[in-house]
Order: structure tokens, then C-alpha cells, then sequence
DNA sequence: CGCTGCCTTGATCTTCTTCAAAACGTGTGG
DNA sequence: CCACACGTTTTGAAGAAGATCAAGGCAGCG
């Protein structure tokens, strides 16, 4: 049963049951901040969210849209994106199974600040706004327990800003790397695959820098035996190697 | 009463007993997220908190340090640091009344990532994880209050990545002193003053570049005559002129 | 009045971007 | 099953933005 396709990636199609009603109550069970919850407790939430799929490469929504709702990714992988004027976009973060984005905020009436696509194709399950503050007040604990994510992203992002201040390209590719490795990595026997497509573009988005330029540096990696890539995958094979890069040797 | 100093900043000496018991639950009452509290219940909480001064220099906690207790600055400035093992520094944010910063995750024992430093001589109440945690689980409004404003500082971070990412200097130096004078400014003769201290320095680690740099191109702005700065203040005086710098006019 | 620390300015050098073109891999349609 | 076509990746050469190195100037303080 092997495929004739070389990337070692596996772009497991989402399948439409996979966003079905049925296993809604299954996979909000395994959202961190409702795992707290009884049975009878997530069913009654349950019923306030709503399952949607987008196909790999569709918008979830646009910066500028009006903020009214808070999605959690049941499958699959998104890129949450800002653009500027100039036509350079910014590579935010990528957000698995579990994780949530949008409209966090309480207060109704903004707008969305950035943009979120489907990398691969995903579903979601979205609550309006509304609906998601009446669940943090009548459950004190999930609001907490956002509040910890959310506290968690805010460093994340500010050692992002750290590294842009204070990193050359090469450091911050291979902090990102590790980073992607933890987060998506699986052992295979090319290495450590990091299972989702990625293109030298996304890397570039994500470190702020050109495609040329990371795609310069990957030869490097790949030249020195740390990493093995081809088009639109990598996988890691001298973590330490690249540790010590990102960490300024 | 004029005195000899040239800068226009008002570095007013934070004097003890604007730290003292007697007026500490005056400012609770002005912390965004008790500000909906009784004056009962705001009396409660008031005695987990203590208070604590700091001189204009001095150092509230360093990065590595065993993370124990969430701050609010009560009087004063603080500057939020992360350092590199290349010695350059990076400056995240600028807190000031009424800011919380310290530590947030409510799973003890980690560590603080980053580094805080008291700008001017400034006041701070201070309280325990656990006391916060409980504070928060027994008014879960405050919760929700707190975690508001935490989103809107991811989102914050968030723009900062972007711009690091994806615009100039000049575009995110403009940007910065915009930021400064909406948090900070205060109309007087010169142009809008920023209100504290701020050196080439600060501006540098805020914008991820050099002080010559930096310096090189304040001169510009004030050439322009868009900004007045001398030796550790700034005033703004065209704003709009920044505005469009800062969206790559 | 001189010292210390902040700010400025210039010259050079490195890093990264930009522009351009060729090579490669993948999926498609014949 | 093969060959073509497209998007991704690679590589090169030239250019620009900003860092680094090095002096000198200026303000405020003791």
C-alpha cells in the first residue's frame, strides 16, 4: 500500500464525519481547558459551538472582519497570519488540535487583528462571543485555565519579539525549528519529521525574513547534516547541533 | 519655585508614604480589575497585598529568578527587559499605573523569563501566586477582567512581532514614540511630552536597533520638526507627519 | 570647573534583501 | 505510464539597510 508521493508528510484528509456532531462531545473532551469538566458539563456546552470544516489553504476569516466568535481546531493545522502594506506577510504562530484563536476579547464590536488559514484541511468547532464569556462565568475554573494559556502565548510572543531584536536570521531559523519540533515532531526514520506541510515561505514568514535567504540557510543545516528537507517538509536530525546555533555558537 | 534642570520631565520623587497602608486602598480601587469590586470586598483583598518601594535603577526581580509574585505598580514607570548572552538588551514593555507584571500562571514554580527594572523611583503592591489564584476564584469578574487585558497584551506583542518582521527603523521608531506619547504624553508648551525618562538607550531595545542608529535618525524627526528631544526626554509636535512614516509614507 | 555619562556624527564593514534565472519535484492530462 | 507544466527551491551577483568601530561634543552634577 505505498504511495507514489515522496514527501514523508502525511496530509491525513479531514474527512466531513471527523466533524460530525458525533464526535463534537469526544473532541471538546480533549480541549485543555474544558478537561476538567464532567460529562454532563461539556454536553451542555456542546451545544453552544458549532462544527465547520475549510479546506487546506481557505481563510478561517480576515484581518478587518468584525471579531464575533472564538474557534477551537478539532483537526488539523491553521497559520495565523498578519500582512502588511507592502505585500510581506507575518507567519504568527501555527495552531493544532486543541488549540483556540479569535475573539478573545469580552467586549464585543472590534475587529479581528489578523488573518487565519487552513494549512491543511481542518475543522473547527466556533462558539459566538457571547456564548464563550456566559461559559467562563458559569465555569470559573475553563476561564482560569484560558487565562494560563493565554499567559503562556503572551511570553511565547515576547520571546518572539526578543528573538527579532536580538538574533541573526540563521539563529532564529533554528530556534524555529526546535520550536516546530516540539510542537509537531514525530520520529520517523529520516529524522524528526515535523508533520505539516512547510514551505520555505512559511519559515520565512515565520522569522522574518526573505525565502532566499532561509532557503540559503537550510542548505547550510542540510550540508551539515542537521536537518534533511525536500519541498514543502523537513525533519530534524541533530537537534543538539541546532540548539547550539539558536543558542549563538 | 523654577529650578535649573532643563529636562522637562517631571520626575517627581515618589515620597514613602505614597507607598504607606493608609492609601493602598485607594490605589486597589484605581487597578482596572478591582475597579469593579465593593469598597468591602476591595478591603479584603487589600490585605493579601503588601507594598513595596523601589529606587529610580533598582532591579524588582531578574529573569531566572523563582517566580512567586504578581505586582501591581501602584506609582512610578518599570521597564519590562529580556537580555541576550550577547549582552544586548531587549526592552518589551513599559508599565505603569494601574500595569500588573510578574507572575501570572497560576502552576507555581516556574521561573520569571524576564527581567523588571523600576524607570523612575516607583511603588508597587505585591501579592503571592496563591493569594492571586484564590483572589481570582473568588471574584471570577476580576478573572475575566484580568484576562482581558492579558489578550489585548498578546495582541500587543503580537504587533510588535510584526513590525520587527515587516517594516523599517524609521517606520517602527515612529511607531514606537506614537505608542509612548498615547500612554504617556502630556500636552505642555514643546509638543506633547512624553512623561518620564527615555533615553537613546531605551528607544534602541524598544526597536531592536542601535542607539547611533537611533540617534541618527531622531535627529531627522527633529530636523523635520516633527519631534523636540534633548538628553532623556522626547515631545512629539506632528504627529501626523509620524503617523505616516510609521505606515510607510 | 572638571568629570561622567549621554548624545552625535563619520567611515567602514557585515548581513540581508533584491533582482534575475535556472533547476528541480510533483501532480496532471494525454 | 510518460511527458509536460507549474509552483517550489536553489544559486548568483549587485545593492541597501543597519551594525560596528572610533572620535568628539555637550549637558548636568559634584
Amino acid at each position: 500500500m505505498t504511495t507514489r508521493r515522496k514527501s514523508p508528510v502525511e496530509t491525513e484528509a479531514i474527512q466531513p464525519q471527523m466533524c460530525s456532531v458525533d464526535v463534537r462531545q469526544h473532541i471538546l473532551r480533549h480541549v485543555p481547558f474544558f478537561a476538567m469538566l464532567s460529562e454532563e458539563d461539556i454536553g451542555r456546552i456542546n451545544q453552544s459551538f458549532r462544527e465547520q470544516g475549510f479546506e487546506a489553504g481557505e481563510p478561517i476569516y480576515y484581518a478587518g472582519d468584525p471579531a464575533a466568535r472564538l474557534y477551537v481546531v478539532a483537526a488539523g493545522k491553521v497559520k495565523q497570519m498578519r500582512h502588511s502594506l507592502t505585500g510581506q506577510d507575518v507567519l504568527l504562530d501555527i495552531l493544532s488540535e486543541g488549540d483556540f484563536f479569535g475573539s478573545l476579547s469580552i467586549l464585543g464590536d472590534e475587529t479581528y487583528p489578523d488573518t487565519v488559514l487552513a494549512q491543511t484541511g481542518i475543522c473547527a468547532l466556533s462558539i459566538d462571543s457571547e456564548g464563550f464569556r456566559e461559559i467562563l462565568q458559569a465555569y470559573p475554573p475553563v476561564a482560569l485555565e484560558v487565562l494560563n494559556i493565554t499567559g503562556q502565548r503572551l511570553r511565547g510572543a515576547q520571546e518572539a519579539v526578543h528573538q527579532l531584536s536580538a538574533y541573526s536570521v540563521e539563529q532564529r531559523l533554528a530556534y524555529t525549528l526546535l520550536k516546530l519540533m516540539d510542537k509537531l515532531g514525530e520520529a520517523q526514520e529520516v529524522g524528526v519529521l515535523i508533520q505539516m506541510p512547510l514551505s520555505r515561505d512559511d519559515l520565512a514568514a515565520m522569522t522574518g525574513a526573505t525565502t532566499e535567504t532561509i532557503s540559503r540557510i537550510m542548505s547550510q543545516f542540510q550540508k551539515a547534516g542537521w536537518i534533511k528537507s525536500g519541498r514543502q517538509w523537513v525533519a530534524i536530525r541533530d537537534s543538539e547541533a541546532l540548539r547550539e546555533v539558536a543558542a549563538g555558537g
